[in-house]
DNA sequence: GCCAGATTAGCAAACGTTTGCGCCAAGCCG
DNA sequence: CGGCTTGGCGCAAACGTTTGCTAATCTGGC
């Protein structure tokens, strides 16, 4: 691998002439720029990131914490985030923390040993508050993605759950329903939390007052939305559902078919997140979305300009989520 | 950010000594380790993994291009490679190379200049053979995933898309089904054209010559099985689909739904990837899987393996998709 | 009490860049 | 013609590590 070094002197030139060069940081005259361009490509010279890495103190390295990005949610937040790095001449470092709390550790630990200039943490459970004090205790910039962090000092950019939620929920009851379950994510989620809360809200805000058996916890995958709708419909309480993922609705809308329940007909289903999947099961599953990307950039976006010192006071950017109408939900049966 | 001098000075000893103890590379006393470890501690200290790159010129870092994480199979993919990275110290790069030269040329140069150790190459479209080529003329170890790109001398390891959609063809063929149409992927996809081919071998096979109409070319989203599967059905032609991935076929699925087609009574509808969401549509999709995840776990192995000199010969592993049996498939009706 | 060998630890030169400082020649003005 | 500016470029010191060489001290055997 050719150096520097290599270059200038198949170019007869110093190398500070060539680093100036490469990085147009001080006027060289034509002649010496074009020996430097032909040695260059001549020996294919890449200039090494590390070695100005270690100078400059800057890595113009991004990492980011999610915990899977097997989730359609992370993947397409990744996809927005590598996005803007690209454009912006970053470079991204995936971790899968996992929901694991060691597994976190370690990852933090190695993106400060790699001294990326910044961390996106997109890690909704337990430990993010614990890793979120540990990034800030050694003077990372970070941004804190998709969760609520109440006492940090950090820029957040996230979605409003509970508002979504609360959306979802005055839908079916614009629709007439009153008996509306709620399918939820794992209790150690600060997310599940905040959609369920809405749904409470919401109902109690019509003056419903749910039964105990009406919200079932699950993960916020398609096979616990599957099994708890089973139940769910083998007691026949309930017209409505709403799903607190996508995932979740997709699985309720199966056990609703597998036992001849008609959606919407007879049964309301509402998702939550807004996944394309949604739009190919039958009937395409109604849901509150949110621009996923979008959040991706944006959060990205954030974290670069703080790096590049253009923003000073923290912010923190709520998302407000929508309904996209579909087919899985109708008016109650009367 | 402190260094291995501030952590020396604490400790009163050279920094010498403190990069011993650091990296357990010769004895050290027990004293000047204990007050080592203290400084260590005190100052919070994290080895500069820029400046150990520099030095050992390895980095420890490997390089994914892949068109888009987005997609499932990919994240899949990337969530097997990150595992083995992370338990073997390494970390990674995700770059979306977007199915547009240009870009995989960037992200290309990004990985040389960063000195990455290795790249996992997965971009199943046109110009990733000149990809691999700048790769192998810049000695960058290289393992390509998912392609046969028959001429290079790089490790490949892929699964078997032609004895998969076999497999698939002569599932239904056994069902009795002879007049089976092809969803197929873009043409400019290499793994396009090795499912399609096993269509068109298999049928051959079986001696039954398909019309033209029975092959029809999308991209890989649901969208597009949805699209074509209507206007394959608008002829009415065919008993059974093949379509060349798992989301065609959950658009093709829903396209029947529409059209009041039964599914699989008839009309048999097959899928191929093995994504975990033709679970739970309805009825549940049968297709050609293959562990993907493992598939990612292999070639990184592979890789890392090469870079540590643990592997002479250029290896290629090719593994076996196999049926994965659900309710989308049935006899053909009499 | 002395020397050989072992143990412990420091010095300094890399690694490949960026960048402040300063030198030289040429051009300009009076 | 001399002094001053200015354009063009090189020198060398960092950046934070690893590591070969070497020096100092200790231990034990005679």
């Amino acid at each position: 691998m050719s150096t520097i070094k290599h270059v200038a002197a198949l170019a007869g030139v110093s190398f500070t002439t060539v680093s100036h060069v490469v990085n147009r940081t001080r006027p060289v005259s034509d002649n010496a720029r074009l020996r430097v361009e032909r040695a260059i490509a001549e020996l294919g010279y890449f200039p090494s990131a590390v070695a100005r890495a270690l100078k400059t103190r800057q890595t113009r390295i991004l990492g980011v914490i999610v915990p899977n990005i097997t989730n359609p949610f992370f993947s397409e937040l990744m996809r927005g985030i590598e996005d803007v790095c690209e454009r912006s001449h970053y470079s991204v470092f995936l971790c899968n923390g996992d929901d694991d709390r060691a597994r976190q550790g370690r990852s933090l630990e190695t993106l400060l040993e790699r001294r990326v200039d910044g961390v996106l943490l997109a890690t909704p459970t337990g430990p993010a508050a614990a890793l979120a004090q540990r990034l800030h205790g050694a003077h990372m910039k970070t941004v804190v993605v998709d969760r609520h962090l109440p006492g940090l000092d950090a820029d957040q950019v996230r979605i409003d759950h509970q508002a979504g939620a609360r959306l979802a929920v005055e839908h079916l009851l614009a629709l007439g329903h009153r008996r509306i379950a709620c399918l939820a994510g794992p209790a150690h989620f600060a997310v599940s939390g905040a959609r369920v809360s809405g749904w409470r809200k919401a109902l109690a805000r019509a003056g419903v007052k749910p039964a105990d058996d009406w919200l079932l916890e699950g993960d916020f995958r398609a096979a616990a939305g599957h099994e708890l709708t089973r139940r769910l419909l083998d007691k026949g309480e309930v017209t409505a559902i709403f799903a607190s993922n996508d995932l979740l609705g997709i699985g309720a809308l199966r056990a609703a078919a597998e036992q001849g329940v008609s959606v919407p007909r007879s049964l309301s289903i509402i998702g939550f997140d807004g996944i394309e999947m949604g739009a190919f099961t039958y009937p395409a599953l109604t849901t509150v979305g949110y621009p996923i990307r979008a959040i991706g950039e944006t959060a990205a976006t954030v974290l670069i300009d703080r790096i590049a010192g253009r923003r000073t006071e923290t912010c923190e950017v709520v998302v407000a989520p929508e309904i996209i109408l579909r087919e899985s939900t109708a008016k109650v049966p009367p």
